[in-house]
DNA sequence: CTCCTTTTCCATACGTTGTATGGTTATGTA
DNA sequence: TACATAACCATACAACGTATGGAAAAGGAG
Protein backbone atom coordinates (compact mmCIF):
# COMPACT_ATOMS: atom_id res chain seq x y z
CA UNK A 1 0.00 0.00 0.00
CA UNK A 2 2.42 2.72 -1.91
CA UNK A 3 -0.43 5.12 -1.93
CA UNK A 4 -3.25 5.02 1.11
CA UNK A 5 -6.37 6.04 -1.94
CA UNK A 6 -4.63 8.91 -3.10
CA UNK A 7 -3.82 9.65 -6.43
CA UNK A 8 -1.15 11.31 -8.46
CA UNK A 9 -1.35 13.65 -10.77
CA UNK A 10 -4.27 16.18 -12.01
CA UNK A 11 -8.37 15.22 -10.95
CA UNK A 12 -10.59 14.23 -13.33
CA UNK A 13 -12.56 16.80 -13.97
CA UNK A 14 -14.85 18.30 -11.52
CA UNK A 15 -13.24 16.49 -8.42
CA UNK A 16 -10.78 19.28 -7.87
CA UNK A 17 -10.85 19.60 -4.30
CA UNK A 18 -8.63 22.70 -3.83
CA UNK A 19 -9.24 26.29 -4.81
CA UNK A 20 -8.27 29.79 -3.28
CA UNK A 21 -11.49 29.92 -1.64
CA UNK A 22 -11.60 26.45 -0.19
CA UNK A 23 -8.17 26.66 0.87
CA UNK A 24 -9.03 30.00 2.52
CA UNK A 25 -12.26 28.77 4.64
CA UNK A 26 -10.34 25.76 5.72
CA UNK A 27 -7.56 28.04 7.22
CA UNK A 28 -10.10 30.42 8.74
CA UNK A 29 -12.04 27.41 9.99
CA UNK A 30 -8.61 26.51 11.80
CA UNK A 31 -7.85 29.67 12.98
CA UNK A 32 -11.27 30.00 14.57
CA UNK A 33 -11.08 26.85 16.24
CA UNK A 34 -7.66 26.54 17.53
CA UNK A 35 -5.79 29.69 17.12
CA UNK A 36 -3.32 31.21 14.27
CA UNK A 37 -0.52 29.05 15.93
CA UNK A 38 -2.11 26.22 14.36
CA UNK A 39 -2.53 27.11 10.97
CA UNK A 40 0.58 25.31 9.62
CA UNK A 41 0.72 24.57 5.68
CA UNK A 42 0.84 20.68 6.74
CA UNK A 43 -1.99 21.32 8.76
CA UNK A 44 -4.37 22.91 6.16
CA UNK A 45 -3.27 20.73 3.49
CA UNK A 46 -3.90 17.45 5.39
CA UNK A 47 -7.92 19.06 6.20
CA UNK A 48 -8.25 19.13 2.87
CA UNK A 49 -6.95 15.84 2.43
CA UNK A 50 -4.41 16.90 0.08
CA UNK A 51 -0.60 17.04 -0.55
CA UNK A 52 1.05 20.33 1.53
CA UNK A 53 2.44 21.35 -2.03
CA UNK A 54 -0.63 21.53 -3.62
CA UNK A 55 -1.54 24.59 -1.92
CA UNK A 56 1.25 26.23 -3.41
CA UNK A 57 -1.09 26.08 -6.71
CA UNK A 58 -3.52 28.31 -5.75
CA UNK A 59 -1.30 30.66 -3.47
CA UNK A 60 2.04 31.80 -3.57
CA UNK A 61 3.07 31.25 0.24
CA UNK A 62 1.84 30.85 3.57
CA UNK A 63 1.89 35.21 4.22
CA UNK A 64 -0.89 34.79 1.50
CA UNK A 65 -3.06 32.92 2.86
CA UNK A 66 -2.98 35.44 6.36
CA UNK A 67 -3.39 38.46 4.17
CA UNK A 68 -6.39 36.18 2.53
CA UNK A 69 -7.82 35.72 5.41
CA UNK A 70 -7.79 39.48 6.66
CA UNK A 71 -10.02 40.11 3.64
CA UNK A 72 -12.41 37.39 5.29
CA UNK A 73 -12.78 39.18 8.13
CA UNK A 74 -13.46 42.42 6.26
CA UNK A 75 -15.66 40.52 3.78
CA UNK A 76 -18.64 40.40 6.17
CA UNK A 77 -18.55 43.72 7.74
CA UNK A 78 -22.54 44.54 7.82
CA UNK A 79 -22.99 48.28 6.40
CA UNK A 80 -26.31 48.90 7.87
CA UNK A 81 -26.52 52.89 7.81
CA UNK A 82 -29.66 53.95 9.44
CA UNK A 83 -29.72 56.95 7.52
CA UNK A 84 -29.86 60.84 7.90
CA UNK A 85 -33.32 59.91 10.40
CA UNK A 86 -31.03 59.91 13.57
CA UNK A 87 -28.22 62.02 14.61
CA UNK A 88 -25.12 61.99 13.34
CA UNK A 89 -23.57 60.62 16.55
CA UNK A 90 -25.83 57.65 16.85
CA UNK A 91 -24.59 57.39 12.88
CA UNK A 92 -21.01 57.05 14.02
CA UNK A 93 -21.43 54.63 16.74
CA UNK A 94 -23.35 52.16 14.68
CA UNK A 95 -20.29 52.07 11.94
CA UNK A 96 -17.81 51.92 14.89
CA UNK A 97 -19.91 48.88 16.31
CA UNK A 98 -20.00 47.13 12.64
CA UNK A 99 -16.48 47.62 12.26
CA UNK A 100 -15.52 46.11 15.83
CA UNK A 101 -18.02 43.13 15.15
CA UNK A 102 -16.27 42.14 12.09
CA UNK A 103 -13.26 42.54 13.96
CA UNK A 104 -14.48 40.19 17.25
CA UNK A 105 -16.63 37.64 14.99
CA UNK A 106 -13.22 35.85 14.44
CA UNK A 107 -10.58 36.92 17.52
CA UNK A 108 -8.06 34.76 16.63
CA UNK A 109 -7.24 36.42 13.68
CA UNK A 110 -7.74 40.11 15.20
CA UNK A 111 -4.32 40.63 16.17
CA UNK A 112 -2.74 39.21 12.42
CA UNK A 113 -4.89 41.38 10.79
CA UNK A 114 -4.60 44.41 12.87
CA UNK A 115 -0.57 43.93 12.41
CA UNK A 116 -1.16 43.20 8.60
CA UNK A 117 -0.73 46.91 6.50
CA UNK A 118 -1.24 46.25 3.68
CA UNK A 119 -4.76 44.17 5.29
CA UNK A 120 -5.40 47.56 7.26
CA UNK A 121 -5.02 50.22 5.13
CA UNK A 122 -6.79 48.20 1.39
CA UNK A 123 -9.79 47.50 3.91
CA UNK A 124 -9.66 50.26 5.69
CA UNK A 125 -10.62 52.31 2.43
CA UNK A 126 -13.80 50.61 1.73
CA UNK A 127 -14.94 50.89 4.82
CA UNK A 128 -14.87 54.11 6.84
CA UNK A 129 -17.48 55.88 4.07
CA UNK A 130 -20.03 55.62 7.02
CA UNK A 131 -17.86 57.57 9.05
CA UNK A 132 -16.63 60.21 6.41
CA UNK A 133 -20.51 60.35 5.84
CA UNK A 134 -21.99 60.63 9.43
CA UNK A 135 -18.72 63.08 10.12
CA UNK A 136 -19.77 65.36 7.07
CA UNK A 137 -22.96 65.35 7.84
CA UNK A 138 -22.15 66.83 11.46
CA UNK A 139 -20.64 70.04 9.52
CA UNK A 140 -16.85 69.05 10.64
CA UNK A 141 -14.19 70.34 8.21
CA UNK A 142 -12.39 67.96 5.61
CA UNK A 143 -9.29 68.17 7.58
CA UNK A 144 -11.25 67.75 10.91
CA UNK A 145 -13.23 64.51 9.80
CA UNK A 146 -9.87 63.23 8.12
CA UNK A 147 -8.46 63.12 11.53
CA UNK A 148 -11.73 62.28 13.28
CA UNK A 149 -11.99 58.83 11.60
CA UNK A 150 -8.60 58.38 12.01
CA UNK A 151 -8.62 58.07 15.80
CA UNK A 152 -11.93 56.74 15.92
CA UNK A 153 -10.29 54.04 13.92
CA UNK A 154 -7.54 53.69 16.13
CA UNK A 155 -9.74 53.90 19.21
CA UNK A 156 -11.66 50.66 17.59
CA UNK A 157 -8.20 49.13 17.09
CA UNK A 158 -6.33 49.36 20.50
CA UNK A 159 -10.12 48.14 22.10
CA UNK A 160 -10.20 45.49 19.97
CA UNK A 161 -6.66 44.36 20.16
CA UNK A 162 -7.49 44.73 24.04
CA UNK A 163 -10.26 42.35 23.92
CA UNK A 164 -9.01 39.78 21.91
CA UNK A 165 -5.62 39.27 23.87
CA UNK A 166 -7.68 39.48 27.02
CA UNK A 167 -10.36 36.55 25.41
CA UNK A 168 -7.01 34.90 24.41
CA UNK A 169 -5.68 33.99 27.86
CA UNK A 170 -6.86 30.59 28.06
CA UNK A 171 -9.16 31.99 31.18
CA UNK A 172 -6.03 31.14 33.56
CA UNK A 173 -6.95 33.67 35.21
CA UNK A 174 -4.59 36.66 35.01
CA UNK A 175 -4.77 38.24 38.38
CA UNK A 176 -7.55 40.74 37.88
CA UNK A 177 -6.41 44.69 38.35
CA UNK A 178 -7.66 44.79 42.03
CA UNK A 179 -5.32 42.18 43.20
CA UNK A 180 -3.01 43.10 40.93
CA UNK A 181 -3.02 47.03 42.26
CA UNK A 182 -3.05 46.11 45.81
CA UNK A 183 -0.10 44.20 45.50
CA UNK A 184 1.97 47.30 44.42
CA UNK A 185 4.34 48.69 47.33
CA UNK A 186 2.22 51.03 49.70
CA UNK A 187 2.43 54.43 47.95
CA UNK A 188 3.21 53.52 44.41
CA UNK A 189 0.16 54.84 42.57
CA UNK A 190 -1.77 56.20 44.93
CA UNK A 191 -4.58 57.58 43.33
CA UNK A 192 -4.89 54.72 41.09
CA UNK A 193 -5.24 52.34 44.63
CA UNK A 194 -7.73 54.88 45.86
CA UNK A 195 -10.06 55.25 42.45
CA UNK A 196 -9.94 51.31 42.00
CA UNK A 197 -10.67 50.73 45.97
CA UNK A 198 -13.63 52.65 45.58
CA UNK A 199 -14.78 50.99 42.98
CA UNK A 200 -14.69 47.86 44.63
CA UNK A 201 -14.83 44.74 42.71
CA UNK A 202 -18.06 44.87 41.44
CA UNK A 203 -17.39 48.17 39.84
CA UNK A 204 -14.42 46.62 38.16
CA UNK A 205 -16.37 43.39 36.66
CA UNK A 206 -15.17 44.89 33.14
CA UNK A 207 -17.52 44.63 30.33
CA UNK A 208 -16.26 45.09 27.14
CA UNK A 209 -19.70 46.15 25.77
CA UNK A 210 -20.50 48.99 27.75
CA UNK A 211 -16.54 50.16 27.71
CA UNK A 212 -16.48 50.34 24.13
CA UNK A 213 -20.13 52.13 24.23
CA UNK A 214 -17.99 54.60 26.78
CA UNK A 215 -15.50 55.04 24.50
CA UNK A 216 -17.42 56.10 21.59
CA UNK A 217 -19.23 58.66 23.73
CA UNK A 218 -16.31 60.69 24.67
CA UNK A 219 -15.25 60.23 20.95
CA UNK A 220 -18.47 61.17 19.88
CA UNK A 221 -18.90 64.17 22.33
CA UNK A 222 -15.28 65.06 21.52
CA UNK A 223 -16.51 65.41 17.57
CA UNK A 224 -19.28 67.58 18.63
CA UNK A 225 -17.30 69.97 20.46
CA UNK A 226 -15.06 70.78 17.53
CA UNK A 227 -18.46 70.98 15.14
CA UNK A 228 -19.24 74.36 17.87
CA UNK A 229 -15.64 75.47 17.64
CA UNK A 230 -16.30 75.62 14.01
CA UNK A 231 -19.30 77.88 13.77
CA UNK B 1 40.92 22.60 15.57
CA UNK B 2 38.23 21.09 16.72
CA UNK B 3 37.07 24.06 19.21
CA UNK B 4 38.33 27.33 17.91
CA UNK B 5 39.02 28.92 21.13
CA UNK B 6 36.08 28.12 22.86
CA UNK B 7 36.05 26.02 26.15
CA UNK B 8 34.06 23.36 27.34
CA UNK B 9 32.09 23.61 30.94
CA UNK B 10 31.30 26.15 33.45
CA UNK B 11 33.45 29.64 32.88
CA UNK B 12 35.88 30.49 35.26
CA UNK B 13 34.72 32.99 37.73
CA UNK B 14 33.88 36.56 36.41
CA UNK B 15 34.33 35.32 33.36
CA UNK B 16 30.58 34.37 32.58
CA UNK B 17 29.59 35.75 29.37
CA UNK B 18 25.63 35.43 30.02
CA UNK B 19 22.96 36.94 32.59
CA UNK B 20 19.34 37.58 32.19
CA UNK B 21 19.85 41.19 31.37
CA UNK B 22 22.89 40.54 29.22
CA UNK B 23 20.58 38.20 26.98
CA UNK B 24 17.85 40.88 26.69
CA UNK B 25 20.09 43.60 26.12
CA UNK B 26 21.71 41.64 23.27
CA UNK B 27 18.22 40.83 21.93
CA UNK B 28 16.90 44.40 22.31
CA UNK B 29 19.99 45.30 19.79
CA UNK B 30 18.65 42.88 17.39
CA UNK B 31 15.47 43.48 16.91
CA UNK B 32 15.72 47.27 17.29
CA UNK B 33 18.31 46.44 14.11
CA UNK B 34 17.02 43.88 12.65
CA UNK B 35 13.55 43.55 12.76
CA UNK B 36 11.77 41.26 15.18
CA UNK B 37 11.79 37.95 12.61
CA UNK B 38 16.03 38.60 12.87
CA UNK B 39 15.60 37.22 16.66
CA UNK B 40 16.43 33.77 16.93
CA UNK B 41 17.67 31.58 19.68
CA UNK B 42 20.79 30.86 17.14
CA UNK B 43 21.23 33.92 16.11
CA UNK B 44 21.20 36.01 19.94
CA UNK B 45 23.51 32.79 21.03
CA UNK B 46 25.77 33.75 18.30
CA UNK B 47 26.31 37.62 18.87
CA UNK B 48 26.65 37.15 22.43
CA UNK B 49 29.15 33.99 21.38
CA UNK B 50 27.75 31.45 22.82
CA UNK B 51 25.61 27.98 22.22
CA UNK B 52 22.34 28.38 21.88
CA UNK B 53 21.60 26.14 24.66
CA UNK B 54 23.32 27.54 26.71
CA UNK B 55 20.44 30.81 27.27
CA UNK B 56 17.97 28.20 28.66
CA UNK B 57 20.13 28.70 31.57
CA UNK B 58 18.60 32.15 32.16
CA UNK B 59 15.62 32.05 30.39
CA UNK B 60 13.26 29.62 30.35
CA UNK B 61 12.11 29.59 26.54
CA UNK B 62 12.12 32.25 24.22
CA UNK B 63 8.32 33.02 24.91
CA UNK B 64 10.38 34.08 28.28
CA UNK B 65 12.88 36.40 26.03
CA UNK B 66 10.29 38.04 24.33
CA UNK B 67 8.46 38.68 27.09
CA UNK B 68 11.26 40.19 28.70
CA UNK B 69 11.60 42.81 25.81
CA UNK B 70 8.27 43.76 26.21
CA UNK B 71 9.38 44.75 30.19
CA UNK B 72 12.55 46.45 28.81
CA UNK B 73 10.10 48.80 26.29
CA UNK B 74 7.78 50.28 29.34
CA UNK B 75 11.34 50.04 32.08
CA UNK B 76 12.34 53.23 30.25
CA UNK B 77 8.99 54.86 30.14
CA UNK B 78 9.60 58.45 31.04
CA UNK B 79 7.15 60.13 33.80
CA UNK B 80 7.74 63.79 33.89
CA UNK B 81 4.38 64.70 35.60
CA UNK B 82 4.45 68.33 35.01
CA UNK B 83 2.69 68.86 38.47
CA UNK B 84 -0.56 70.42 39.26
CA UNK B 85 0.35 73.90 37.70
CA UNK B 86 -0.38 73.15 34.97
CA UNK B 87 -4.69 72.38 33.60
CA UNK B 88 -5.24 68.60 33.82
CA UNK B 89 -5.45 68.45 29.74
CA UNK B 90 -1.90 68.82 29.94
CA UNK B 91 -1.36 66.54 32.49
CA UNK B 92 -3.29 63.89 30.97
CA UNK B 93 -1.59 64.99 27.23
CA UNK B 94 2.05 64.78 28.81
CA UNK B 95 1.21 61.26 29.91
CA UNK B 96 -0.20 60.31 26.98
CA UNK B 97 3.05 61.23 25.17
CA UNK B 98 4.99 59.46 27.26
CA UNK B 99 3.48 56.19 27.14
CA UNK B 100 3.62 56.42 23.27
CA UNK B 101 7.38 57.57 23.09
CA UNK B 102 7.99 54.12 25.24
CA UNK B 103 6.57 52.60 22.40
CA UNK B 104 7.53 54.00 19.58
CA UNK B 105 11.11 53.83 20.96
CA UNK B 106 11.18 50.68 19.83
CA UNK B 107 9.15 50.33 16.51
CA UNK B 108 9.81 46.55 15.34
CA UNK B 109 8.41 45.93 18.64
CA UNK B 110 5.31 47.42 19.23
CA UNK B 111 3.47 44.99 17.40
CA UNK B 112 4.95 42.19 20.44
CA UNK B 113 4.25 44.18 23.02
CA UNK B 114 0.96 45.35 21.90
CA UNK B 115 -0.48 41.85 21.18
CA UNK B 116 1.33 40.19 24.75
CA UNK B 117 -1.63 40.11 27.35
CA UNK B 118 0.44 39.80 30.22
CA UNK B 119 3.19 42.45 29.19
CA UNK B 120 0.47 44.77 28.49
CA UNK B 121 -1.28 44.35 31.60
CA UNK B 122 1.50 43.56 33.81
CA UNK B 123 2.77 47.22 32.57
CA UNK B 124 0.06 49.35 32.47
CA UNK B 125 -0.78 48.87 35.98
CA UNK B 126 2.23 50.49 36.77
CA UNK B 127 1.80 53.15 33.76
CA UNK B 128 -1.44 54.69 34.50
CA UNK B 129 -0.89 56.33 37.70
CA UNK B 130 -0.44 59.92 35.64
CA UNK B 131 -4.05 59.13 33.80
CA UNK B 132 -5.59 58.41 37.10
CA UNK B 133 -4.13 61.74 38.52
CA UNK B 134 -5.09 63.93 36.14
CA UNK B 135 -8.61 62.98 35.62
CA UNK B 136 -9.48 62.70 39.45
CA UNK B 137 -8.16 66.38 39.88
CA UNK B 138 -10.25 66.71 36.43
CA UNK B 139 -13.07 65.42 39.01
CA UNK B 140 -14.21 62.95 37.24
CA UNK B 141 -16.28 60.02 39.26
CA UNK B 142 -14.01 56.85 39.86
CA UNK B 143 -16.18 54.78 37.00
CA UNK B 144 -15.56 57.69 34.28
CA UNK B 145 -11.85 57.80 35.22
CA UNK B 146 -11.47 53.86 34.85
CA UNK B 147 -13.32 54.11 31.47
CA UNK B 148 -12.02 57.06 30.12
CA UNK B 149 -8.24 55.59 31.04
CA UNK B 150 -9.31 52.06 29.60
CA UNK B 151 -10.45 54.90 26.34
CA UNK B 152 -7.05 56.51 26.20
CA UNK B 153 -5.16 53.54 26.73
CA UNK B 154 -7.10 51.81 24.08
CA UNK B 155 -6.43 54.86 21.74
CA UNK B 156 -3.31 54.65 22.11
CA UNK B 157 -2.40 51.54 21.53
CA UNK B 158 -4.51 51.78 18.06
CA UNK B 159 -2.91 54.42 16.78
CA UNK B 160 0.97 53.09 17.83
CA UNK B 161 -0.29 49.73 16.12
CA UNK B 162 -0.86 51.66 12.91
CA UNK B 163 2.32 53.79 13.12
CA UNK B 164 4.48 51.06 13.32
CA UNK B 165 2.56 48.84 10.47
CA UNK B 166 3.08 51.73 8.50
CA UNK B 167 6.60 52.68 8.93
CA UNK B 168 7.65 48.92 8.92
CA UNK B 169 6.06 48.76 5.35
CA UNK B 170 9.83 49.05 3.80
CA UNK B 171 8.85 51.89 1.89
CA UNK B 172 8.38 50.23 -1.08
CA UNK B 173 5.43 52.95 -1.53
CA UNK B 174 2.21 51.60 -0.13
CA UNK B 175 -0.19 53.80 -2.88
CA UNK B 176 -1.32 56.23 -0.69
CA UNK B 177 -4.48 57.37 0.46
CA UNK B 178 -5.40 59.69 -2.81
CA UNK B 179 -4.94 57.10 -5.57
CA UNK B 180 -6.18 54.27 -3.42
CA UNK B 181 -9.54 56.05 -3.13
CA UNK B 182 -9.52 57.84 -7.06
CA UNK B 183 -9.30 53.58 -8.03
CA UNK B 184 -11.89 52.99 -6.01
CA UNK B 185 -15.14 52.41 -8.50
CA UNK B 186 -17.11 55.47 -8.92
CA UNK B 187 -19.82 55.92 -6.47
CA UNK B 188 -18.43 53.44 -4.27
CA UNK B 189 -17.55 55.34 -1.36
CA UNK B 190 -18.69 58.97 -2.32
CA UNK B 191 -18.01 60.90 0.59
CA UNK B 192 -14.73 59.45 1.15
CA UNK B 193 -13.95 60.42 -2.23
CA UNK B 194 -14.84 64.17 -2.06
CA UNK B 195 -13.61 65.01 1.24
CA UNK B 196 -9.88 62.95 0.29
CA UNK B 197 -10.83 65.32 -3.13
CA UNK B 198 -10.93 68.27 -1.20
CA UNK B 199 -7.86 68.31 0.73
CA UNK B 200 -5.77 67.14 -1.97
CA UNK B 201 -2.77 65.97 -1.94
CA UNK B 202 -0.36 68.07 0.38
CA UNK B 203 -3.79 67.73 3.16
CA UNK B 204 -3.49 64.42 3.02
CA UNK B 205 0.44 64.35 4.12
CA UNK B 206 0.12 62.21 7.16
CA UNK B 207 1.99 63.61 10.06
CA UNK B 208 1.82 61.33 12.93
CA UNK B 209 2.76 63.95 15.78
CA UNK B 210 -0.31 66.19 14.37
CA UNK B 211 -2.48 63.36 14.22
CA UNK B 212 -1.82 62.48 17.67
CA UNK B 213 -2.24 65.47 19.14
CA UNK B 214 -5.80 65.97 17.16
CA UNK B 215 -6.60 62.64 18.92
CA UNK B 216 -5.61 63.54 22.54
CA UNK B 217 -7.94 66.63 22.15
CA UNK B 218 -10.55 65.16 21.03
CA UNK B 219 -10.32 62.63 23.88
CA UNK B 220 -9.68 65.13 26.38
CA UNK B 221 -12.76 67.76 25.17
CA UNK B 222 -14.51 64.57 25.46
CA UNK B 223 -13.43 63.97 29.47
CA UNK B 224 -14.15 67.62 29.70
CA UNK B 225 -18.12 67.08 28.89
CA UNK B 226 -18.36 64.59 31.34
CA UNK B 227 -16.92 66.80 34.45
CA UNK B 228 -19.43 69.38 33.20
CA UNK B 229 -21.85 66.30 33.27
CA UNK B 230 -21.30 65.43 36.73
CA UNK B 231 -21.97 68.80 38.07
C1' DC C 1 -8.30 11.60 -33.78
C1' DT C 2 -3.36 13.04 -32.39
C1' DC C 3 -0.09 16.21 -30.38
C1' DC C 4 1.23 19.44 -27.06
C1' DT C 5 0.89 22.76 -23.48
C1' DT C 6 -1.07 23.74 -19.16
C1' DT C 7 -3.15 22.63 -14.91
C1' DT C 8 -3.57 20.13 -10.69
C1' DC C 9 -1.83 17.29 -7.52
C1' DC C 10 2.12 14.28 -5.31
C1' DA C 11 6.87 12.72 -3.50
C1' DT C 12 11.11 13.95 -1.96
C1' DA C 13 14.28 16.87 0.02
C1' DC C 14 16.67 21.10 2.01
C1' DG C 15 17.59 24.56 5.26
C1' DT C 16 16.02 26.74 9.52
C1' DT C 17 13.68 26.84 13.72
C1' DG C 18 12.91 25.85 18.97
C1' DT C 19 14.48 22.93 22.31
C1' DA C 20 15.21 17.97 24.74
C1' DT C 21 18.97 15.23 26.37
C1' DG C 22 23.13 14.62 28.35
C1' DG C 23 28.11 15.66 28.78
C1' DT C 24 32.09 18.67 30.80
C1' DT C 25 34.14 21.76 33.82
C1' DA C 26 34.19 25.14 37.56
C1' DT C 27 31.95 26.93 41.90
C1' DG C 28 30.32 26.78 46.61
C1' DT C 29 29.09 24.35 50.74
C1' DA C 30 29.64 20.47 54.07
C1' DT D 1 38.04 16.12 50.27
C1' DA D 2 33.44 15.03 48.64
C1' DC D 3 29.43 16.40 46.34
C1' DA D 4 25.50 18.99 44.65
C1' DT D 5 24.78 22.72 41.66
C1' DA D 6 25.68 26.12 38.07
C1' DA D 7 27.26 27.54 33.51
C1' DC D 8 28.50 26.26 29.39
C1' DC D 9 28.78 22.94 24.95
C1' DA D 10 27.68 19.08 21.44
C1' DT D 11 24.46 16.43 19.36
C1' DA D 12 20.06 15.40 17.81
C1' DC D 13 15.04 15.59 16.77
C1' DA D 14 10.59 16.99 15.20
C1' DA D 15 8.13 20.51 12.80
C1' DC D 16 8.12 24.26 9.79
C1' DG D 17 7.98 26.77 4.95
C1' DT D 18 8.94 25.77 0.48
C1' DA D 19 12.19 24.54 -3.84
C1' DT D 20 12.47 21.05 -7.31
C1' DG D 21 10.75 17.89 -10.33
C1' DG D 22 7.58 14.15 -11.71
C1' DA D 23 2.82 12.09 -12.94
C1' DA D 24 -1.66 12.29 -14.72
C1' DA D 25 -5.64 14.56 -16.55
C1' DA D 26 -7.53 18.62 -19.21
C1' DG D 27 -8.11 21.41 -23.02
C1' DG D 28 -7.01 23.62 -27.25
C1' DA D 29 -4.70 23.24 -32.11
C1' DG D 30 -3.73 20.72 -36.20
Amino acid sequence: MVNAGKRSGRPRAGEERLSREAILTAALRIVDDEGIDALTMRRLASTLGVNPMSLYHHLPNKAAVLAGLAELVFADLEQPDPGDAVPWQEQVKDAARSYRNALQAHPNLALQVLSDPAAVSDVVVVTVEPFYRALDRAGLAPRQIFESVNTLVDFIHGFTLGEAAVRAETFELAPDLLTRVQGLPAGKAPTLARVVGELGPEGLAYDFDSGFESGLTVLTTGFAAAVRRDR
